[in-house]
DNA sequence: TATATTTGCAACCTATTGGTTTCGTAAAAA
DNA sequence: TTTTTACGAAACCAATAGGTTGCAAATATA
């Protein structure tokens, strides 16, 4: 299915799911709790997130813990560096003309 | 349709085009060039970044040059930041470790 | 004016997505 | 041992996504 973590993060529920558990871990029944759908739906977002990595499982008897790796959370923000650049450098332009406004009134 | 930035970010081939036009406004014609389907798909692409405000129109003549609203992408960097403190922190515990074992040492 | 170019829009088609219900299995509890 | 609980997997379904082709309209060019 080759999911990505683009697409992962593109539906609201698995964002949700994301913030839900960044804290501490949790069980599949305690997190589909907090969504209006049933567990089985939970389970599936649960199951691409951690197909891509986002999320880790750790048994426990019967129960699975599901929590967030944070690390794979990066990537994100590493795509988003390729643009970061860009927007500072506006933001210096902006600044530039703001200074110069600035003398002229002086 | 109500497209978020989440799920626009979600195709490669449109992030493919975020990135095209990060530096230069570019027309459909000359960015369909670049991909490997028809205009009209390309056109459809452009039509969804536009839609969540990714892309903004300049028309000049009978072209229309489309240019990256840098300033949208920081809404993803904005979700991001709630994870941000969280990784921090966990940087900061493992170097409290590192630290540690490096005064037992001495 | 006639023609070519650039573009958006609509209709259409197939694969994928995100939900459901039903089921099987393993672990815990009675 | 029997029953309950926690979970994943499979089959199914409607809506959406992402591509196509075929237009029409506006601008530029011959």
């Amino acid at each position: 299915m080759r999911r990505d973590i683009f697409q992962a993060i593109a539906d609201p529920t698995r964002r949700a799911i994301i913030a839900l558990i960044a804290l501490q871990a949790m069980t599949p029944n305690s997190i589909a709790e907090n969504f209006d759908m049933t567990r089985q739906a939970v389970s599936k977002h649960l199951r691409i997130l951690t197909e891509c990595e986002l999320l880790k499982q750790e048994q426990k008897g019967r129960e699975i813990y599901y929590s967030l790796e944070i690390n794979k959370l990066k990537e994100i923000d590493k795509w988003l560096n390729q643009f970061r650049k860009i927007w500072e450098d506006r933001f210096n332009q902006l600044d530039q003309v703001l200074s110069i406004a600035k003398n002229k009134k002086k």
